[in-house]
DNA sequence: ACCGTCATTGAAAACGTTTACTGTGTGTTT
DNA sequence: AAACACACAGTAAACGTTTTCAATGACGGT
């Protein structure tokens, strides 16, 4: 284990003293050229690099942010992941990570801990409740991702506009009954890609189904298909792919046949989809970009605090593939 | 934005010395009881939380550890960050996590930066050379995920013995000529399999055609499919899940069937495998465990420099579905 | 009574930075 | 020539902890 090199080492072999090189590194222009280039070359020498708790007790910034998610399986998350790490490393920034198994009060216990460590933290939690958020808030500069609340800065994603783009679809197609296959009831997204659904369908004049709520996993799918076939239904909308992804077996089980018998499609666009057979019709969630954008945001609103705060949306795109055609 | 609280405004709340605050945190039984009551009730009564950074600052832990992957859109590299997440919370420690974006020069560079602000730090990396590894190794204390290295710890998983497994079951089914499509060819994994597979081939006499290297995605099985069928073998052993899909979707465009004209097996079993159609035979990568692992034997080589270095591999196990048969 | 041990506490020095304050010297203005 | 501004660099005080050291008193054994 090598020895730590302190500013102290820099400045005795650069023959400066503290203050100096602290100034040659962080504020280079209250230094006079030649002295700077000194000290600087002295710090690459010995492999100096400054100890950013140290910087921090004092600065007050910590240089981290930090993001909770609830399930780091899911793909959802991690590219909402990979994109706060890749811009946070744009700001020389270091992320901290918490996964909060889908247990809300686990959540807000890790804010709480991220809390002292970090400038800010970036949250994706359908779960948790809307007053404990607001608590959070108080204490901590606080991104939401995916969830519009009242003053909270926000990194969105406009399912709305998506499930809207996917019902403009299958009436195109010529479908006149559809079901909608629920997620949570609780979470933003269902609510927000259910408001979508009402725009659309009131514009077409369309008969919805209105089913669920399903667990949004794969086994919610294989449930929520015999019941949607039920309905006499020519297309399903699923709350998510995976949710589809269990309805598309079930339908193969029962010799349903995608799209011929009935359109299928799915919500997120998360890698499967597109290896899936047939090919899923889905719409793509920016998460990678949502993550960079929750960055941005919260690094906005570090350095100017009484700006007003920021919700901004990004949008959805709906991807045709295989499982929609017209009805038979 | 609340007033941090010190543990000076908790000591002068208790009509004690900060030191004996201190003390009654973290050496409880060095201060009598009915003070460490008092100080404990104040210190929760004010909502005080430690500042990490500057107990850090003096006792030289910083209560993190670091990992570094190459892409955090993997669901393995996700699958052990969950363990890793997991078991450093029950040891309260936080997480910091880099995604290198498969760019070796950034993993080295990651683990640097990181170095500083965590105990140690995991690495993920089946790139990076040896020698940068070792230097590494030299200024951090590090432990290596599913990548043996002299010297230093790591935690590993038999891949070996998963694809002699592979091999048995498919031998024991009845085939004789087999092809295996490598992955990266420098990666230590594919150098494990290969290993089991050349252990397995030797015993049971069977036909091998080693094929690839190919890429270990999706395209790769595409392409691999093909070369495969002209060989004509009676079974094919992906590098992984992801390959194995590729060649499944391929062989289904060309008519041919799974697993009735030949088998098909991956590797990794992350979630895909049970969804597609049929269901991949493959074999389980304990990666959640090799997360949890990893943070052991970090922690434990944190507590006792000077103990020998572990190298603690898990096991792996096949898991039969549906696209392994006895050939035509 | 005296000494030693021990439990309990406080004072103060660290840890590695940044930054307000103070000095220098140099050049410019009067 | 005096005065002043200014660029540059150093001193020292913070930041919030932990920990060494010393001080106090109580208690038991002689």
């Amino acid at each position: 284990m090598s020895v730590a090199v302190t500013i102290r080492d820099v400045a005795r072999q650069a023959q400066v003293s503290v203050a100096t090189v602290s100034r040659a590194l962080t504020s280079p222009d209250l230094v006079r050229a030649t002295t700077r280039e000194r000290v600087l070359a002295v710090a690459a020498d010995l492999g100096y690099q400054p100890n950013l708790a140290a910087r921090g007790l004092i600065t007050g910034k910590t240089g981290n942010i930090g993001i909770v998610v609830p399930d780091l399986n899911n793909p959802f998350f991690t590219g909402v992941l990979k994109g706060v790490q890749n811009q946070a490393r744009l700001a020389s920034h270091a992320v901290f990570v918490a996964d909060s198994d889908e247990d809300p009060a686990a959540e807000e216990q890790l804010v709480r801990a991220m809390a002292k460590q970090v400038d800010g933290v970036i949250l994706c939690s359908p779960g948790i409740d809307e007053q404990q958020v607001r608590e959070l808030a108080e204490s901590t500069t606080l991104v939401l991702l995916n969830r519009r609340m009242r003053g909270v800065p926000a990194a969105l994603m406009n399912s709305g506009s998506g499930l809207r783009q996917v019902i403009d679809h299958l009436v195109a197609l010529g479908h006149h009954r559809i079901a909608y296959l629920n997620g949570p009831r609780t979470s933003w997204s269902n609510k927000e890609r259910r408001r979508g659904l009402r725009i659309a369908v009131q514009r077409h004049d369309v008969d919805l189904v209105d089913m669920g709520p399903f667990p949004p996993r794969y086994e919610g799918g294989l449930q929520a298909a015999d019941l949607a076939m039920a309905e006499n239904v020519t297309a399903i909308v699923a709350y998510n792919d995976i949710m589809a992804l269990g309805v598309l077996a079930r339908l193969r089980d029962r010799g349903v046949r995608v799209p011929d018998d009935v359109s299928l499609t799915g919500f997120d666009d998360l890698m499967f989809g597109a290896l899936c057979q047939p090919p899923l019709t889905t719409v793509a969630m920016p998460v990678v970009p949502a993550g960079r954008l929750a960055v941005d945001l919260l690094l906005d609103r570090l350095a100017n605090r009484d700006a007003e705060v920021r919700q901004d949306e990004l949008d959805t795109q709906l991807i045709v593939r295989a499982t929609t055609a017209p009805p038979a």
